[in-house]
DNA sequence: CGCGTTTGACCGGCGC
DNA sequence: GCGCCGGTCAAACGCG
């Protein structure tokens, strides 16, 4: 499956699971060697880091120089995300991952609580910025390799920034809470899309970072955007049934080689103490049309790190289960999701979406 | 058999 | 009021 994953699996579906599932332990080791400092360092050493883990020559050697390319940017932290581009001493991280816990994963704090914190955390090395900001600028300025995060804080505010900063769509959608499943189409009570949206936190991360959490993430939609070429994938926590957690997984338009993942609400259970079989594997098997594409257009799978980042992952399983949620970005993950991607993106050109059709 | 993905349709919000 | 658009649902399908 491996094979034809990385080949034929066009699908965000590596995305997601760079971005969402992860190892912890590499997290935690990737993140105890990188410290904030690092956080600033953009391109250049994200570059590097990419193409070392993409390229496969020196992918194993340093997964986590990625994390060099570390970008924090707080604008409105309302978790208030500790400083780590100021505080880059040494533990910076420690802040980090403090403030991520609240981020990751707070059973107690926010079940009852209005606000909703952040979903699971993002990978990696990014910026962190908040929504509107990522949704207006085109991350492109940082390079292909930076990651960023942005954490919206009030929705309200993002939308209106939105509305003035681009064109770009995802305004609204940007963080609905779907608490209200609806039970039946016809009688649902409204909601899908709340005026006020939750907390969303959103990261930049390239392909390379993608890393994987230990949440599974099951793909509940997939829709074409308008002003991007690359389709949107919804992906909902499938760790439990309850759990309202949500991630969107697209490519950003102005740098293919970045997938913007954001997260919305919170889970509703206790992080799984390691992966589950098919958590974040998600099955990838290519749809016929993407089939059909990748023949042509996918490049061969890159072995990958990925498998490293699985066993490591399992070895260290959980390293503090309420903790951290930070995810790994893995680092690593080879796969090449941008030549699925690619795929997609002729196929969605051509016949322009099979989500909705319109909607 | 269970779970995840795919995909068309539906729904609600927003802009015009 | 209408149309566009994004987000979600749910049936069908596939894989392990």
């Amino acid at each position: 499956m491996s094979d034809k994953l990385s080949a034929d699996n066009w699908d965000l579906t590596a995305v997601v699971r760079g971005c969402s599932s992860a190892t912890d332990n590499e997290d935690n080791n990737i993140i105890d060697r990188n410290l904030p400092q690092k956080f600033r360092n953009t391109a250049a050493a994200a570059a590097a880091a990419s193409s070392s883990t993409t390229g496969g020559d020196g992918a194993s050697e340093n997964p986590l120089s990625f994390l060099s390319s570390l970008k924090f940017e707080e604008e409105e932290d309302p978790f208030l995300f500790p400083n780590l581009v100021q505080d880059t001493d040494n533990n910076g991280f420690d802040e980090l991952q403090d403030s991520f816990k609240q981020f990751l994963y707070n059973d107690n704090l926010h079940q009852h609580e209005q606000q909703q914190p952040p979903p699971s955390p993002p990978p990696l090395p990014l910026t962190m910025t908040t929504t509107s900001e990522v949704l207006a600028r085109p991350i492109s300025t940082t390079t292909s390799s930076s990651l960023n995060f942005v954490f919206g804080d009030h929705p309200d505010h993002l939308v209106h920034h939105h509305h003035q900063s681009q064109p770009q769509p995802q305004s609204q959608s940007v963080a609905r809470d779907q608490s209200c499943l609806r039970p039946f189409r016809h009688v649902q009570s409204r909601s899908r899309k709340r005026k006020t949206p939750l907390k969303r936190m959103v990261c930049h991360v390239t392909a390379d970072n993608l890393s994987t959490d230990l949440w599974a993430w099951r793909k509940y939609g997939q829709k074409p955007i308008k002003g991007s070429p690359y389709p949107r994938n919804y992906y909902r926590c499938s760790s439990s049934k309850g759990c309202s957690a949500r991630k969107q997984v697209e490519r950003s338009n102005t740098e293919p080689n970045i997938f913007v993942v954001s997260y919305t609400g919170d889970h509703t259970h206790p992080r799984p103490t390691h992966r589950n079989s098919l958590a974040g594997s998600s099955r990838n098997k290519l749809p016929r049309v993407q089939n059909l594409v990748a023949e042509e257009a996918a490049p061969p799978p890159v072995p990958s790190e990925e498998e490293k980042a699985d066993d490591a992952g399992d070895n260290h399983e959980e390293d503090d289960e309420d903790g951290l949620l930070i995810p790994n970005f893995s680092a690593v993950m080879d796969e090449d999701p941008f030549s699925g991607l690619d795929e997609f993106h002729s196929h969605n050109s051509a016949s322009s979406g099979g989500g909705d059709g319109g909607g």
